[in-house]
DNA sequence: GATTAATACTTGACTACTCAAGTATACTCA
DNA sequence: TGAGTATACTTGAGTAGTCAAGTATTAATC
């Protein structure tokens, strides 16, 4: 029966609906939080089509939500000296700071949110995810 | 490290963006699959809170959902004949036609989404799901 | 039986995207 | 070296939600 694989795809969208709801933390949304983190650590920027690539958005959803966190202070973006099509996108000092923060709060939340799962549990169900239309 | 918990969700929004995207089948998206499944089968049809419940929604949210939906004749809402306040929304004989069509439509792609899964791991991943946040 | 409180939505204003079309720059190769 | 194509965004219009505040109705209590 193919509504089975459905099923599970229903249930990832419930759990996924749980996750955005319990993770908003210091100001800053899931979504946020998911763009912010492949910037922690690197000098150089990076562009944001790569992070569209990387997060499964649009190279606009990833224009768009970078906005508000340029207006904010939080991300910083210069032009790509080697290809001036480009941008390269990068954490100022205080939205490195808030980012540090907010991960921690967000980690604890995460651990509430999955506390009905032992370690291996989650790392079980992360292996699972990362094979899901991949 | 509670890091690692938050990684898991951050999988998590990755596996869910995908399934988003390649689940849109019939017109309909994969946020109205949602929507609908609870209406299959009900002749009484269902109350929006209700379904707010069920699918981590805010009832603000299900009547947004269903406008489209009532536009389309896809689905229909009565009064509830015994709560003034509240209404009952239950597919249409169109409606009802539609959506399965578009399940069947979704479980191909549902499968392909899942195909490098045995069907216990996906079952799995569904048990593994259900117990996040709940 | 009149308040008061709770429930079941609905609406307005906003965030977080999407797709399609547009602009600017870079790459390819005859 | 210039024409054509591809890449890296950006922008306009639309969908899918959120939260806070408002309306109508029911339930609870004194």
């Amino acid at each position: 029966m193919p509504t089975d694989a459905v099923e599970t795809l229903l249930a990832l969208a419930a759990a996924h609906a749980r996750a955005v709801r319990a993770l908003e933390v210091r100001g800053l949304s899931f979504a946020e939080l998911r763009l912010l983190v492949p910037l922690r650590g690197t000098q150089t920027g990076r562009r944001p089509t790569e992070l569209a690539h990387e997060l499964h958005l649009t190279a606009s959803g990833v224009t768009r939500a970078l906005l508000p966190l340029e207006r904010r202070h939080i991300v910083e973006r210069r032009r790509d000296p080697d290809d001036a099509r480009a941008s390269l996108a990068m954490l100022t000092p205080a939205g490195s700071e808030l980012l540090d923060e907010a991960l921690e709060a967000a980690g604890e939340r995460a651990t509430r949110l999955l506390r009905r799962l032992s370690v291996g549990q989650q790392k079980q169900l992360q292996r699972l995810l990362e094979e899901v239309g991949s």
